[in-house]
This record gives structure tokens, sequence and C-alpha cells, in this order.
DNA sequence: CTGTTAGCGCTTTCAC
DNA sequence: GTGAAAGCGCTAACAG
């Protein structure tokens, strides 16, 4: 069918380990016959199998990347970022989008282990409890380079890149405090990820620093998502004494936000002023100048793509756990100023 | 190093023969042996290898998938359809992300060949029009099914999944004059793009239909992105008769759309009517109502996945061609409605 | 029902 | 410099 390496073998007048040396250039061949193999290669339309040449050499030139939602552009980011540096070193991708579903989790984690792929690049599902020891049980036993990306495991201790979220955290509030707010209300994430739970730690460390009380009310525990957020935001005016900023721990809740103060008809920052976490695409456009920390996600995937090259390189002290920290950005563009108005 | 089928053919007292045949259900084993089979496997954490069998069987398990930008949520979609189903009859997935590069969409190609990938579904890049022989002579010689979705290729004829865009343009157009407008502008895609094409002629069909005249200043060729449309927005307004409706032609050229408009302090859709393609994600919550014309990617992923299926099941009519067009359908949410001012 | 054997298409010693 | 041969981990006749 597929035309193979002793087809050429055979049309050049050579074995097929001459071939492979001149495919893989692993040791000298004589400049003629190197030049009468790749004619006949040309000739031939041939293309070395991928397949054969990993059983041969016992590994592949692919990857695993697992990510809960592939539909959010994120994720689409850090995809391209670990692309990016991937094709440059000649190394292929197998993706799996996991709709943030552990089982589905635990099933690409199995197809890594079939593939024999050289590592994985994964942002685990969040708000997953139940399945804890499925998973470590798995990881202990797929002896595959693992690289966590932009979401850490509480219950086990794995290489990644993560954002500095207390950072985070600290900076958006102190940016608010900065500009003059004195009441602050928070929108974390699911408080079982580790993101949220650090967020909220720099919000209250930037609050005590600054002598400013910290009210309960005015911490609201969201999931991530858009709904939630709009009702949690809502809320914040059903007391006496309402924030006057808002900080939003993710863009979708961030969106949530502004659906619900755009329905209340308050202006931001005029009436609320707000940072969020991670860009709005094109928010801009529509004249709100939201501030936010930002994560940049391409920064995330290649940066864990080039975590990931540096386990594999380094067979000496395998089993190291590499962990970087990455700063996230704050972008000022006037959501967060304080108008001093009683609300 | 790993466990391979052998170790467990020893273990279990069997020849690996038969291991294999309980993997693979491929013929009857005694139910006692296949049990203690079944154990041995469990307790050697055995995993076979994808890489040995495909090369066995002469068949992978993968399919390839190629998409111009996977920061784009539109192709996050279509990759979700498409892996969907993919999980369900096994299949696993290789990206590629082109940056909308041919070059890139070539060694893709390559790549793909390099893997003896079941089959390819993808979306050509646009605006390309040099490297078409290329790209023949790279299809002609790749021996696997393609299935293209989305975007068509006017120079060679592929089986793929695409939308209706005629019908697109047409309906998008007969919405905007049954609500009143006459004065109707649209912003194109490129013109080297099939859909881009196809959409303009739906429009002038409608406006023919209804005996309105078609006017060049009316319509003017966007490329698919923001920038362009923001400025050509802005020009309808330099002639002394700008359109009281505008046609965006794509999401994002919705969105320069939108910001000329918020610039030019004109209101959707009092001082200026408008319908988009495909959903701008969350612009409602901004107080927009966005009109639109809906690709549903996440169907066209599905379908396209089908698709593929489809021609790989059915060997005797190789080579034929297999072209679905799904109607898009009309969102109206009250952007299109006419106010009848005169601008 | 199960074992033997011959590959699948490459890479890699080991000779010459 | 190049060839022969073994082997990577599995599947698929073919016997029995």
């Amino acid at each position: 069918m597929t035309v193979t390496i002793d087809d050429i073998a055979k049309q050049a007048g050579v074995s097929s380990a001459t071939i492979s040396r001149v495919l893989n250039n692993s040791s000298y061949v004589k400049e003629e016959t190197r030049e009468k193999v790749l004619k006949v290669i040309e000739e031939m339309n041939y293309v070395p199998s991928a397949i054969a040449r990993s059983l041969s050499k016992r590994e592949t030139s692919t990857i695993g990347i697992i990510v809960p939602d592939i539909t959010n552009s994120y994720f689409g980011e850090i995809i391209k970022g670990i692309s990016k540096i991937a094709e440059d070193v000649g190394l292929n991708i197998i993706l799996f989008n996991t709709n943030n579903n552990v089982k589905s989790e635990l099933k690409a984690l199995e197809e890594v282990k079939k593939h024999r792929l050289k590592g994985v690049i994964m942002t685990p599902c969040f708000g997953n409890t139940e399945f804890q020891t499925d998973f470590i049980e798995t990881i202990r036993g797929i002896n595959i380079p693992i690289v966590l990306v932009s979401a850490d495991l509480s219950y086990i201790n794995l290489s990644g890149v993560f954002v500095d979220d207390v950072m985070g955290g600290y900076e958006a509030t102190s940016a608010l405090i900065k500009s003059g707010h004195k009441k602050i209300g928070i929108i974390t994430g699911i408080m079982s990820s580790s993101s949220a739970v650090n967020r909220l730690k720099g919000y209250k460390r930037a609050l005590e620093e600054n002598d400013i009380p910290i009210i309960n009310d005015y911490i609201k525990e969201g999931n991530f998502d858009l709904d939630i957020a709009y009702e949690l935001t809502k809320d914040f005016f059903k007391r006496k004494n309402p924030p006057t900023a808002i900080i939003a721990c993710s863009n979708r809740m961030t969106l949530g936000v502004i659906k619900a103060l755009v329905e209340l008809k308050m202006k931001i920052p005029n009436d609320m002023a707000l940072i969020g976490f991670n860009k709005v695409e094109l928010i801009d456009i529509v004249g709100i100048d939201l501030s936010y920390m930002e994560d940049s996600p391409m920064e995330l995937g290649e940066v864990s793509m080039n975590l990931l090259l540096d386990i594999l390189k380094s067979r000496e002290d395998e089993g190291k756990i590499k962990r970087i920290n990455i700063p996230p950005k704050l972008i000022l563009k006037g959501s967060e100023i304080f108008h001093g108005k009683s609300l």
C-alpha cells in the first residue's frame, strides 16, 4: 500500500539501514549514496512512519494536553502557547477536552499511558473532590511526566506553572484601596480550588495591612461562572451598606457582575468600581474600561511547555518536583476609580 | 521497563496470543483463563501499547484536526463537537494550530501523513491564494480522508460540511428588508473566501427580489477582523446618504461595527440597525440585543466528525466526494428593527 | 479454545 | 561507509 523504507532501499540499491541513517543523520553516509537515497525518497514520495519509528525507539514525539474547556479562549491561549514551542522542537499534540468532568480526565490519562506519550500538560478539573484517590493512583501508575498549568491540586504535589494568586488578590485589592475604596466586595471562585482560596487570602492581607476591617458580608463565594456572580452582585445591594467596589475573581464572573450592574443602571466606575481577573475579550468596545489582573495564558502555555522539556531533559533529577509561579499583571483602565459617592 | 503483553503471558501461563484475544475480544477464550488473564493484567497494571497495536494493524485510532486559530472560541466549539463524538467511538485527536498560516498548514498535513492518521478534519486558512498548487499536491499525495469544515476551497473539490452562506446572506438581508429597511450596508469578508462571496450573493439576491437597487457604496470588503470593519463603518458616514442598517459578515467584524457606533454615539438599532454573523459572546449583558445568523459551530463539528466516520466506513465508494450544507439560523433579538429615522 | 509463527516499518548493534 | 539481523510490542492467520 504505502511505500516503506524497504521499497526505498531496494530502489536505491542499498540496505534499509542506510536509508534510516540518512533519515536520522545518525552516522556518516557517503555523500553520493545519500544523494541517491534522497532522490529516490523524493521520487517515490516516501514519508517515514512515525508509528514504526516510535515502536522501534520506544519513544513518541507527541505530548498530551488535557483541558477542562476547549471552548474557553483562556485555554485556547494556553494551547497556543504550548503548541508554538512544541512545533519548534518537533513535538505533536494529542488534545483531550474533559468538559470539567473528572471521569473524562481519568480516561484521558489512560489514553496518555496507552499512547506512551512523552509527557502531559494539564489543567485539572476544578471543584472536584470525590475522585482524589483514583486520580492519585492513576498519576502514580502512569510513569509519564506531568506538568500542571494554571490550576493546582491540593492533595498531591506535582510540577507545574501557576499564577501567583495570593499576589493577584493582594494587588487587585491594593489598587482599589489606593484609589480610595474602603468598602470592597469580592466574589471568589469555588473555595475548593486553590486559586480561589489564594486570591481571597491576598484580599484579606491587603485589607489587614491597611487596617480595614474584614466584613464577611463583603465576601461571597461564586463558582467561576456567570450566573451565580450575577445573583451575588445583586445580593450586595440587599444589605444597608453595600460596597463601593467589587473584585470578581474570573472573567466570566466579571461578566456576571457587569450584567447585574447594567440591569441596575449602575455606571462603572461612577456607581460601582470593579476589578476583574483576566481579560474580558473586547469589553472596551462597548465603553467599559475594565481594570483586571492579567494571567497571560499564552505565557503560561509557553512556560509550561518549557518546563516539560526541562523535565524531559534531566533524567538525573528524575522525580524532582519543579514549580514555577508567574506573577499576574495589574492592568488599570479606569474601572477601579473611586468616586466617593455614598450608595 | 514497562510491562508488555509477554510479561502478562508468562505470568498468566498462557501465550501472548491469548492475551491479545482477551484484550480485543477477537475470539472466544475459556472463561476461566480469561479471568486469570484479566487478573494478571490488573495486578501488573498493564496498559497495552497503542503504538505497537497500530503498527501491527496498520491503522491508528487517531485523527487530525487542523484549525487556523485555536484561540477563537468558534473553533473551540467545532473541536468540542468533534471530540465529543470522537470520544464515543474511541478516537483520539492530534491538534494542529496554524495561526492562519499556509506553511504551517502544509506542515500539519505532513505530520498527518507521518502519523498515518485515520483522517483529518480541517478548516483551511483563509485569504490564501499563493500556495494552491503545493496544497493540491500535498492533498493528492496524502491518501488519507480529509473533511473540510466551515470553510471551503475553491480550487479543489473536497468533502466537507459547510454553512449555507448564500442563504445566510439572503436571510439576514431579508430580515432587514422585512423590518422596513431599504438602505442596507454590508461589510463582507475577504472576497477570496467563498463564504464572503456567497453571503454577498445572498445579499444581492434579497435586494433584487425586493426591487431594491444595489448600491456599490453600500458594499464594503472587510477582512473578517475587527479593525477594518471599524474603519469601514465610519466610512459609511462619509457619504451623503448612509445606510440605515448594516450587515457584518463575521462576529469580529460585528464588534468592529459596534465599536465604531459606540464611538459615534449611535444607538443600536435606533440610529443604526445591525445584523451580525455568529454569536458575539455575551454582548447582551452590556445591553446590546444583537440579531445574527447563527452557524452553530459545535454542530458543524459533530456533523463533520460523523461525515468522516461515514467516509471511513464506506470503502466501496472510495473517492466519492460528500458535501453537506447546514442552513444557518436567524436569531432575532431586536437590533434589526427599523426606526425610520433619516440619518 | 489456545499456541506457533510470521510479520507491521523502523532503529540499532555488530561485523566487514 | 554499509549490510545483516535482531527486536520494539502487538495482531493475525494457521494449525492443532
